[in-house]
DNA sequence: CTTGTTATTGCCATTATGTGCAGTTACTAT
DNA sequence: ATAGTAACTGCACATAATGGCAATAACAAG
C-alpha cells in the first residue's frame, strides 16, 4: 500500500531499519483496525511468526507512536489500547470512566484551549496526545450528587 | 487540624474506617507538600511504622482520589505521581514530555471544551482529572519540525 | 467493657510494561 | 557479492501497580 510505502521511506530516512516485524505489527493493526492491546496485537503477530516477543511489539508501538502513526490511550483497567491513525486521522480521545469506552471527537474543539495555555502560560499543548477523562452518555453519573465513592 | 477533621468525619459517614494508616498517608502528604511517588510517600510512612505496606499506601491513595482530596498523575517515566489537593485547589495539570516537570493552571481554561464536549457528544467531562500533555518553556519542541523521532 | 460485624491490612502472587545485553540482521559502501 | 557498522531482536530479568485472602482491628450496639 502507498501509505505504508511512505511510512518505510521515512523510516529509513532517519536512521531506522526496515525489519519483518515492524512489516508485521503494521499490518495486524492494519487487520485489527480497531482499537487492541499489546498482547492482542502480539496474539496475531504471533501467529504469523512464533518467534516475535512481545517485548519487541511494545518497542515496535513505541516507534509507531513517536512517528504519529499509532495512538496510544490508558484505558480505566490498568491496561493500555493502541489504534492506528491514518484511516480516522488525528483526533481527541474522550475516554468513559465508567465503562471504559473510548470515543473520537473532532480536534479543533481543543484548539481555543491550547492557544490558552500557550498564552498564559508558555505550554505547547500536545492535541494529538490529549486524552479527555469523564462520563459518556451511557455512564452518567447520578447528577447532583457528584463525588459518590463506591465501597470496594 | 479543620480540613483533616472534615474528612474524617465524611469518612465515617459514608461507612468507611479512620486508620493510623490513612492519618499517617494524609499527614506525609501534608508534610510533603508538593508530588511524591508512591514509593517516596511509604518511605516516609514508613519510618513512622515500619510494618505498613506498599499496597496499603497504593489503596489509600486510591482512596483519597475517590474522595477527590489528591489528584495523581502519570509522570513521563512510567512513574505516577501523587499530589495533596485542597492548599492549591483543583486545578488543570500540564504535563511536559520534555522534562516531566508538571505545572497547575486554572481549571476555568477547560470549561469552554467541556461545554463543547457535552453539547456534541453527550459526553460529560471530569475538568478534575484532567491532565494535559505537552512542552513546557524550557522544553518547546524545534518550530516547524513538529515530529522529530529521536533515535534509541 | 464485651461482643459481633465487616472494612481494612499485610503478605504474597500476578499482571502490564520496561530494560540490559549479547547475538543477529538490515543496510551501506566497496 | 562481501564485509563493516550499528540498529534491532529475543531472552531474561526488573519494575510499578493490582488483586486474592486469611488475619486483624475499627466501630456500633448492648
Ligand atoms: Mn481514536
Ligand atoms: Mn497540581
Ligand atoms: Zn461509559
Ligand atoms: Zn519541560
Amino acid at each position: 500500500m502507498a501509505c505504508e510505502e511512505a511510512f518505510f521511506k521515512k523510516l529509513r530516512e532517519r536512521g531506522f531499519r526496515l525489519t519483518p516485524q515492524r512489516e508485521m505489527v503494521l499490518s495486524v493493526l492494519h487487520q485489527i483496525g480497531d482499537f487492541a492491546t499489546a498482547e492482542q496485537i502480539h496474539d496475531k503477530v504471533h501467529a504469523l511468526s512464533s518467534s516475535v516477543d512481545i517485548s519487541t511489539v511494545y518497542r515496535t508501538l513505541d516507534l509507531f507512536e513517536d512517528f504519529r502513526m499509532v495512538s496510544c490511550v490508558e484505558r480505566g483497567d490498568g491496561q493500555r489500547v493502541y489504534e492506528l491513525l491514518g484511516m480516522h486521522g488525528p483526533h481527541l480521545h474522550l475516554v468513559c470512566s465508567g465503562c471504559g469506552s473510548v470515543m473520537g471527537a473532532e480536534l479543533d474543539l481543543a484548539r481555543p484551549l491550547a492557544v490558552c495555555l500557550r498564552e498564559d502560560y508558555g505550554f505547547e499543548v500536545d492535541v494529538n496526545r490529549l486524552h479527555i477523562p469523564g462520563f459518556c452518555h451511557e455512564c452518567q453519573p447520578v447528577s447532583g450528587e457528584a463525588a459518590t465513592v463506591e465501597k470496594r
